[in-house]
DNA sequence: TAGATTGTTAATCGATTAACAATC
DNA sequence: TAGATTGTTAATCGATTAACAATC
């Protein structure tokens, strides 16, 4: 664990293994062997052994892995046996989609509520309620919340980080096609939609010349 | 552009770059420094003219880079002055709000239809009309659609990959949170919100033993 | 045991960065 | 000219893969 190699690809990794094991056990299987573990996220069997050997997880010279125990351990690792409560900062359409996705919740992940500077996409009740923009930092400090995401147009990305900044976010999943400005103490993951579709397209576009070239991520 | 570094990083800061030229282009700059550009999509200015001139971009010794002129080439590298469509299989909550994002359309991307199996989210007028899942193949081959998004509950997706295969689709930006089966002769772009959004949990939490590690993509 | 699989070291590969000559 | 900036080569850095000893 003091290895240096901590590194966010490996992370990623981590996080997919974790995906296909629990997919793996509703099938009901009990163990896999690491060259399962690379086909059913597309890597190879020496690099998830050498993740696992980087962060201590050790299997069985000719069983393989206990697909129980080895979930226990990435568990413990990436630190969610625990529920992550986030907020939102806008309440269009990715902001919505977020807000309604069933994908989080069987990962801990709780959206507990968005906020949006339009009073009229106000919802004060509900399970998950749109509140007005400036109740952030309230809500946000009084409830202990780390983790945010941006939603919002461009123009207000930025001041919707430097809010959660000041009301204690320590990391932003952030969907503005800007690059944010914030300092070192606060995690920003950037994930620009359209740049993700652009490159799907650039790829096709070259592969009209060159043969072959899947691309999977 | 015979150099085998046609690396997916470096096509991606391309994208990165030219957003942040019309960016400045449209802030009034004329030209602009590798060291300006650099800043804005935070990256370093060898970075910058290495990937240029990866792509035989150059600028002036002394001058800079004209922004306009970069922008032109950056457009005929990345094969952007055709408008892109797009379906999208999947009506739910990313489906819908993927037809309504409002960041493609500058891009040059347009979704045209969105498929889907319940019958009940059918509407077949208006702009983006929502089409059973059985008119997909008919529909892309017919209007010649290359690029589609998936957006389907992860049960759905291998099969919604199948049919846009075989309706001659080839290139996919997939948000459904399964590893797809395809072959060579297609690219698959995988997006998995929920492990981006662990990702960023997991880095606070690692952040809040070692100190400092501001995480940008 | 023989065969299969793990865990790790060493080699390779590729991407980023530093250094610097060219030159405006 | 002197200073600043580009373009490119060489060095570094890090991640992936190959090889293989250990061993169940």
């Amino acid at each position: 664990m003091n290895n240096s190699s901590l590194n966010r690809n490996c992370v990623i990794r981590l996080f997919s293994y974790k995906n296909a094991l629990n997919r793996l056990k509703s099938l009901g299987f009990i163990k896999v062997f690491s060259e399962n573990l690379a086909d059913a996220v597309g890597g190879n069997s020496t690099q998830v052994r050498k993740d696992f050997s980087l962060f201590g997880i050790t299997g069985n010279k000719k069983g393989g892995y206990v697909i129980d125990s080895l979930i226990e351990s990435l568990n413990s690792i990436l630190g969610k046996n625990e529920l992550y409560r986030v907020v939102i900062v806008g309440g269009g359409n990715i902001g919505t989609a977020l807000r309604n996705y069933k994908g989080f919740e069987k990962e801990g992940i709780k959206i507990v509520a968005v906020f949006d500077i339009d009073i009229s996409k106000q919802q004060k009740t509900g399970e998950v309620p749109i509140l007005p923009l400036e109740d952030l930092v309230g809500f946000v400090a009084e409830n202990k919340i780390e983790i945010g995401i941006i939603a919002t147009p461009e123009a207000g990305a930025q001041r919707a980080l430097d809010l959660m900044l000041s009301a204690g976010i320590k990391g932003v999943l952030n969907f503005a096609p800007i690059r944010l400005r914030a300092g070192e103490e606060i995690v920003v993951n950037n994930i620009n939609l359209g740049i993700e579709l652009e490159n799907v397209i650039y790829l096709v576009n070259v592969m009209g010349k060159q043969k072959g070239l899947t691309h999977h991520r």
